[in-house]
RNA sequence: GGCGGUGUAGCUCAGUCGGUAGAGCAAACGGCUCAUAAUCGUUGUGUCGCCGGUUCAAGUCCGGCCACCGCUACCA
């Protein structure tokens, strides 16, 4: 039974390279989750991209004087390689400033328009003198009016902790340049949120299994919901597409409302880049299709409150009603996988306090698999969980390298010497069988935690199988059965077999990895496909660019226990992991020192 | 301030429906020597943050308090 199962994946913003909080919250569990449900036979369709537009963007490329597209482009790249290094097997990761995108935001603008959720308001907001740009509350400064703090910022003061209006500060300044803002009455169009309190407090009542904490929250918001703006006053972003507005250089539509999607752009995106272009619909109109939202717990309200209220307002499902827009009547999320923060000492990853490890030099060190072993088994699904080193060189060391390498390096190793051959089984004991039996059991249980994206118990219960086939080997001692070559065979067979079983259960968290021991066991061809980058036209008339994505349809790897072929020939096998020099747990590595 | 999370062994964390507190690591001892000095076995340890309540029974449910953390929507 095949289905089609969305994996909707948290777009990373373009404003500097990612660190491995980033990648522990959106990306590994995605991949981990997306690979098992193709490795089950269901049709995954895993889209992203980067997130390319908006104010931070722009103060960015100011400083590193270049152009907002510059700047995009730059760290596009830079994450795209990240990603591509990490081998998460997207679909397609796209960009934010593709045509395509461009072209679906405006259709989904439109269809919200005409359904009445989309209305214009004049407010007061800050503007920048010099570039006439809308300065968000957040790049502004002053005075506290409550308690005279000198640095309180435009939403909140940190020092007396009340929430402000920037037009309140006293000597307001911008963060940026230190210019004084102007506060300037300006038009904007609002997402008319409490038109969809309702629609939305019962989709949500029929999210019974959503985590509690996702419930509560959403729930709690959707009590005080207000009008949301959807624009801004910016010259970079998605053109609003309505007469009077879309020739006005200073509008543009919001960065959140662009970003969020972006989930049904890259959809569309990839299904018009394959030979039918439709085929998006398969996973977003089909109601028995299922749509998983990776992300960190920040970005819950845009998934679980905000994203659907633009899908039923685009349905014309909100309490206003209306018409299905261009795309028909559209899925809304099913289950919103969220994690919580990778800290290190304790706070925030922070760029500025040099308490940040970026993705590119965790992977140029120590490759792909151990940060994904690592975060799969020991990051934040549940609560904050502190990063360090020390727990990092430990589970690489003792987990990876000896329990699970050494174990495949040890099994090959005696039937390459003895046999060189996946040697042939003659009577299995009933040990034999046990083991076998408990091993192929497996596939059930830890299939059925990642469905639930349950990683954490999912690999200590792939890893459980590793520990039964060392102790299994440690009492049978097949190196003492020499005189004795069918009982030995048969021993090496079934050995052999488990480690083919455990390498199936660990491919969806170290595919890399799972090629290597694939080839070891006498294998070719692709087990596990990985992801790669390719240099596309655009749809429209914009630039060529390039995205991730990849062929996973050939690869072989699939979520059941195979036989191994006895009689295939074996090479002598070279170790899977290298091990970590354990002072790199005292003193961190170079990049990125262990402060005292 | 409001909302939420977390607090369990030296460390990292599990603990479902309330029913005598668990795993891994670290430590000690022993076995094995195929394998990357790998592996297998045996051996401990707890005021479950604090106070109170409900109950025959509370790590678990309820109330209060303390500590740390996050979010608080013109950040994306």
């Amino acid at each position: 039974m095949s289905s089609h199962v969305l994996t909707a994946v948290a777009w990373p913003y373009a404003n500097g390279p990612r660190h491995i909080g980033h990648v522990s919250g959106f990306g590994v569990p995605s991949d981990v989750f997306s690979r098992y449900q193709r490795m089950a036979g269901n049709q995954v369709l895993m889209v992203s991209g980067t997130d390319e537009h908006g104010t931070p963007i722009q103060v960015q490329a100011d400083a590193e004087g270049l152009t907002a597209r510059q700047l995009a482009d730059k760290y596009n790249k830079v994450i795209l390689d990240d990603l591509q290094g990490l081998g998460l097997g997207y679909d397609l990761f796209t960009r934010t400033t593709s045509s395509n995108h461009y072209q679906v935001v405006q259709d989904l603008f439109l269809a919200l328009h005409r359904n009445g959720y989309v209305v214009a308001k004049t407010t007061q907001g800050a503007i920048s003198p010099s570039t006439g740009r809308t300065l968000p509350d957040r790049y502004i400064e002053g005075t506290c009016p409550i308690c005279g703090y000198d640095s309180a910022r435009g939403d909140q003061c940190d020092n007396c902790g009340n929430q402000l209006d920037p037009a309140d500060l006293i000597n307001p300044r911008s963060k940026i340049n230190g210019e004084t803002p102007k506060f300037v009455e300006t038009e904007h169009f609002f997402l008319d949120l409490p038109a969809f309190a309702e629609s939305l407090g019962k989709w949500l009542s029929t999210r019974t299994d959503w985590r509690p904490n996702v419930l509560r929250f959403s729930a709690n918001l959707i009590e005080d919901l207000k009008p949301r703006p959807i624009t801004r006053d910016l010259d970079w972003g998605v053109p609003i597409p309505l007469d009077g507005w879309r020739d006005q250089p200073m509008k543009r539509l919001y960065v959140w409302f662009d970003a969020v999607i972006g989930y049904l752009s890259a959809s569309v995106e990839w299904a018009r880049r394959g030979p039918d272009p439709d085929a998006w619909q398969q996973w977003w109109c089909d109601p028995s299709a299922t749509g998983y939202y990776f992300m960190g717990k920040d970005n819950i309200v845009f998934h679980s409150v905000i994203w659907p209220a633009l899908l039923l307002g685009q349905n014309g499902a909100g309490d206003k009603g209306g018409e299905p827009g261009v795309f028909g009547t559209l899925n809304l999320p099913d289950e919103i996988v969220s994690s919580e923060f990778l800290t290190m000492s304790g706070s925030k990853f922070s760029t500025s306090r040099g308490t940040v490890i970026y993705v590119g030099d965790f992977l140029r060190d120590y490759g792909p698999d151990a940060l994904r072993y690592f975060i799969s088994a020991a990051g934040p699904e549940n609560q904050d969980t502190d990063f360090t080193w020390d727990e990092f060189v430990r589970r690489t060391n003792f987990e990876l390298a000896n329990e699970w390498g050494n174990l495949v390096n040890r099994s090959v190793s005696m039937a390459h010497k003895n046999v060189g051959a996946i040697p042939r089984p003659a009577t299995l004991t009933e040990a034999d069988h046990a083991l076998l039996a408990a091993s192929r059991a497996s596939f059930d249980t830890v299939g059925g935690l990642l469905a639930r994206s349950r990683f954490k118990q999912a690999l200590g219960e792939a890893m459980r199988v590793v520990s039964s086939a060392n102790k299994y080997i440690s009492d049978t001692e097949p190196w003492k059965l020499k005189d004795d070559p069918e009982r030995r065979d048969t021993v090496l067979h079934t050995a052999l077999q488990v480690v083919q079983d455990a390498n199936t259960l660990l491919t969806p968290f170290l595919p890399h990895a799972a090629q290597q021991v694939h080839g070891a066991l006498g294998g070719s061809g692709v087990w596990a496909a990985q992801p790669e980058i390719r240099e596309v036209d655009d749809l429209g008339d914009g630039p060529a660019y390039s995205v991730l994505t990849g062929d996973y349809a050939g690869e072989q790897a699939r979520w059941a226990s195979t036989p191994i072929e006895a009689g295939r020939p074996l090479a002598k096998p070279s170790p899977l992991f290298s091990k970590l020099d354990p002072k790199l747990g005292e003193t961190g590595p170079e990049w990125a020192p262990i402060q005292p």
